[in-house]
RNA sequence: GGGCGGUUAGCUCAGCUGGAAGAGCGCCUGGUUUACACCCAGGAGGUCGGCAGUUCGAACCUGUCACCGCCCACCA
């Protein structure tokens, strides 16, 4: 017997345990692949190895667990591939951050070899946190094929893909401007940076001419926001079309405090209207000023070291006292010693923009230096075709336009990383500076001695690549590329990815830069690796604010879990994954959501203490009794609409759909409607009726288990254990396919009889019936089909409505309350509690509101335009719509007097 | 500056191809109807942001304005 209420902390685990037992995820069954089964693959967005689940994990997996699911009970063979990242800056930032904890010796001190070491040890200790959570929440992933980034196979991968590309010309190294992390101190992309609108200021300072005055002007007046960046400048640019400065151009001017003359310059950067006019230009040190500098021949001069501290150099000719100050004391000393020196001008307070590191949170510093990078712009080519053909396709369609416009103004991609853990570079540099890249250091040795013509000593780079270069594999690498397995020549191309836009450049556009450059299809043509992008929204709060654990704001799935059951947190999230909208996420829709979980459980209750059990080889074309084929068809159109749902990435009509079902149909009036059947004594129809019930109840199951994995299943499997034994787990049970279960006189019927009961309900709550009263009921002007109706339905309209006896009739009893139902008009004898006067007016304000529609429609049928003009069909709809009006009104004419006449 | 999205019930949001405004939560009124109070029944509540246009017909299409988000690029 089944509890009275739902316990998921109990059974999830148990649940799970047993799907994992029957090796229920795992892809390539052989049953299936017998049977012909065609393969269905999603990658997962690797999370990060230090990762725990958030709720945009939740959503994320989730979604994918529906697909999955849902393509699993339709036979595919399907393919969800698990796996980790190995997240470079995080990873080492946590072991760092450890040994600081536990007061080790830091990484440095501790040299390369060791601290790797404790970071692998650190992954195995604590890196399967994550998995472990996405098994509480019910995701379905074949974990024994489950891989980490910098697994041997995918490390591989990544080593082919660096030599063949670098081979191919597509990654070079090069000295240019970077964006620096002085806390992590390496470089990073574009992408890990994030503009801050933060307060500042700007200031003025002046420049003296070296050579004196011209045209009466003595000095230059240039704007920073960065004082210290000063010491670097390499000249002061004004537009060629400023006439202020036409004269100058040409002429040096002193830096203060470096004592350095530098020229100015014309380029048309600067612009006139702003400030004086006039730029300083720090090519080192700024991204706008690089560029400058580059056109004009202006010498780079470097102020920091990898730390941002100031350093003093021959080229920059900083004063000693200077060295090693970290870059805001810098700024303070400079505005200082200006002032000293009378060259201060001016500040104003101003907001400004200024990157910052996306994981330190620093300002970024912009820095000259050696680094590796991929020619995305040639990769970008076939990516951006990919999509414009609809090869592979964004759901929703607006995505495209961001990808769109990122591809087309891609910049070279920086992918060394100034790290320890990651993928290292597999480059070599000979005494010279030579790069010598090799699958290995015998092939650079083999390379080196070649080039040299002797053996030379070689030093290995010591940069690791950017995490998302190994990511930028996963759809292929985690199927065993470059090695040509059997699993990547079934599973590739995968099927759906599955992420949120905030990685679309980081990761998908990646992906589809290396799939096409790197597999071919059948014909030898350059392959994507997926075919739709599926792009959902962001997990907000409440109010709609970002999640973030600064903010204190922050609701954590697992806690949800423990409270609610993953069934209802994934119910939640299907129903609010409306697409192209962010999802505002309260607690009090995670209990709603729970309590829908307890309704079907209850329903089931229901259904065992009526001994409702599976017949075997039941057949839903066969019945005959009305509300069971009422029932087969409302399950034919809810699983028609879950599928359509799930097929077109709808998860919340999908949701809506099973939950309405359910809720609203089956357990409010199927079981309801079965009650009188259930304990009356026709053996047969009560047969039927159980059968039916046990049935509709499985379906429902099936339909709700991609989104409720969990108590469906602890249901089936409990249910099971009274019918004949279940072929399988609900896991892997078989679809809903369409039969043609729909029977238009039943859908008629029970149409009728639910607006039948809802009227009389509706009635007497408004005449305050006592809930206890039975109340008779006449039927005037009934016809053959509504009295065929009233005959059928005898029992459950008396429970339903708690009806008395139900007659026909052709007069009214006195005193009646009366509604009008088709062609019918039903009185409801209740004398001594109505007050007819107020029945009077409820009847006129009826007859009001009819009138009104129908003046409404006449306007629209009046109108010549529209009924030329509008398809004949919606006329048609508009003509039946006022003839039932208005026999509706006829007939409540009627009713007004009768009341009138018993009165 | 460029781009994307939003504005519908008190709150959070659906509303697909233009053809009679919806859900959940909240609120109000009843309820010991032998599955369920995590429930049942009934009810109130909307100028679909403003304006203009297209159309026989607009929450939906177009333009425009207002406000609110987000992304990208930024004037030193």
């Amino acid at each position: 017997m089944l509890d009275k209420t739902y316990q998921p902390s109990e059974l999830e685990h148990r649940i799970y345990t047993a799907w994992e037992a029957a090796n229920s995820f795992a892809c390539g069954q052989p049953g299936r692949i017998a049977a012909g089964a065609r393969p269905y693959t999603i990658v997962i967005p690797p999370p990060n190895v230090t990762g725990s689940l958030h709720m945009g994990h939740a959503l994320n997996n989730n979604l994918q667990d529906i697909l999955i699911r849902f393509e699993r009970m339709r036979g595919r063979d399907v393919l969800w591939q698990p796996g980790t990242d190995h997240a470079g800056i995080a990873t080492q930032m946590v072991v760092e951050r450890q040994l600081m904890e536990k007061q080790e010796p830091g990484r440095q001190a501790m040299g390369r070899e060791k601290f790797l070491k404790r970071v692998w040890a650190w992954k195995a200790e604590s890196g399967g946190t994550i998995i472990n959570q996405l098994k509480r929440l019910g995701a379905s992933c074949d974990w024994s094929r489950e891989r980490f980034t910098m697994d041997e196979g995918l490390s591989e991968a990544v080593l082919k893909v660096f030599v063949d590309l670098y081979r191919e010309g597509l990654i070079y190294k090069d000295k240019r401007l970077v964006n620096w992390d002085p806390v992590f101190q390496t470089a990073i992309s574009d992408l890990e940076v994030e503009q801050r609108e933060v307060n500042g200021h700007m200031w003025q300072f002046a420049y003296p001419l070296v050579e004196g005055p011209v045209d009466g002007i003595a000095e230059i007046i240039i704007a920073t926001t960065r004082p210290e960046t000063m010491l670097g400048d390499g000249a002061v640019a004004v537009h060629p079309s400023d006439e202020r400065y036409k004269n100058l151009i040409g002429k040096l001017v002193r830096l203060p405090i470096a004592e350095r003359h530098i020229p100015i310059i014309a380029d048309e950067y600067p612009d006139p209207e702003f400030g004086s006019g006039a730029v300083k230009i720090t090519g080192a040190h700024d991204f706008n000023d690089f560029e400058v500098a580059r056109r004009n021949d202006i010498p780079l001069i470097p102020l920091m070291d990898s730390q941002a501290r100031m350093i003093v150099t021959p080229e920059n000719n900083v004063p000693k006292h200077y060295e090693g100050i970290d870059r805001y004391e810098a700024r303070k000393l400079v505005l200082k010693e200006i002032e000293e020196l009378g060259f201060y001008r001016s500040v104003e307070e101003k907001i400004i923009a200024q990157p910052f590191g996306d994981r330190s949170g620093v300002v970024i510093e912009p820095m000259l230096t050696d680094q590796w990078y991929v020619d995305a712009q040639t990769l970008a080519k076939p990516a951006i075709q990919a999509v414009e053909s609809g090869k592979t396709e964004f759901v929703p369609k607006n995505w495209e336009k961001t990808y769109f416009e990122w591809m087309r103004n891609i910049q070279p991609w920086c992918i060394s990383r100034q790290l320890w853990w990651g993928h290292q570079i597999p480059a070599w540099y000979g005494p010279d500076g030579e790069i010598f890249v090799a699958h290995d250091e015998d092939e650079a040795r083999a390379l080196a001695s070649k080039y040299y013509g002797e053996d030379k000593p070689l030093i290995r780079d010591p940069d690791v690549l950017d995490t998302w270069f190994s990511s930028a594999l996963w759809p292929f690498s985690t199927l065993g590329w470059p090695e040509q397995t059997p699993e990547l020549e079934r599973y590739y191309k995968t099927d759906v990815l599955v992420t949120g836009f905030d990685i679309i450049f980081f990761w998908v556009a990646r992906m589809m830069m290396m799939g096409l450059h790197l597999m071919k299809d059948g014909q030898g043509q350059p392959e994507v690796p997926f075919h739709t992008v599926y792009i959902h929204a962001l997990v907000r709060d409440e109010a709609g604010a970002k999640m973030s654990k600064s903010k204190g704001n922050v609701m954590d799935p697992l806690e949800m879990i423990d409270e609610f059951g993953a069934d209802a947190l994934r119910f939640t999230l299907s129903a609010m994954a409306a697409q192209g909208r962010d999802i505002k996420l309260a607690k009090s829709r995670v209990e709603g959501y729970r309590n829908f979980g307890t309704k079907i459980w209850n329903a089931s209750r229901f259904l065992e203490m009526n001994e409702c059990v599976r017949v075997e080889n039941f057949d839903p074309g066969a019945l005959t009794q009305g509300v069971n084929k009422w029932i087969a068809g409302e399950v034919e159109k809810a699983a028609g609409a879950v599928t359509a749902g799930i097929e077109a990435y709808r998860f919340n009509e999908a949701a809506g759909a099973i939950y309405r079902f359910v809720w609203n149909i089956f357990c409010d009036w199927y079981l309801e409607l079965i009650k009188p059947a259930l304990q009356g004594d026709d053996e047969e129809a009560k047969a039927e009726t159980r059968a039916t019930a046990a049935w509709a109840l499985d379906q429902s199951l099936i339909l709700l288990h991609p989104f409720m994995p969990f108590i469906t299943e602890e249901l089936w499997t409990r249910l099971g254990e009274r019918g004949p034994a279940r072929d399988t787990m609900l896991i892997l049970a078989g679809w809903p396919e369409t039969k043609g279960l729909v029977d238009a006189p039943a859908e008629a019927e029970f149409d009728w009889v639910i607006r039948v009961v809802s009227e009389i309900r509706s009635i007497r709550a408004e005449m305050n019936v006592p809930a206890g009263a039975k109340v008779p009921v006449s039927v005037l002007g009934a016809g053959e089909a509504t009295r065929a109706r009233l005959e059928a339905n005898r029992d459950a309209l008396t429970t339903l409505a708690r009806l008395g006896a139900i007659s026909t009739s052709d007069t009214a009893p006195r005193g009646s309350v009366q509604f009008v139902l088709d062609e019918a008009t039903f009185a409801l004898p209740l004398e001594g509690v109505i007050d007819i006067s107020a029945e009077t007016g409820r009847l006129n304000s009826e007859i009001e509101k009819i009138g009104k529609d129908i003046s409404q429609i006449d306007a629209k049928l009046a109108n010549e335009n529209f009924t030329s003009r509008a398809p004949e069909h919606v006329v048609e709809e508009q003509r039946q719509r006022k003839a039932d009006a208005e026999a509706v009104v006829a007939k409540l004419k009627d009713a007004l007097k009768r009341l009138e006449a018993a009165s």
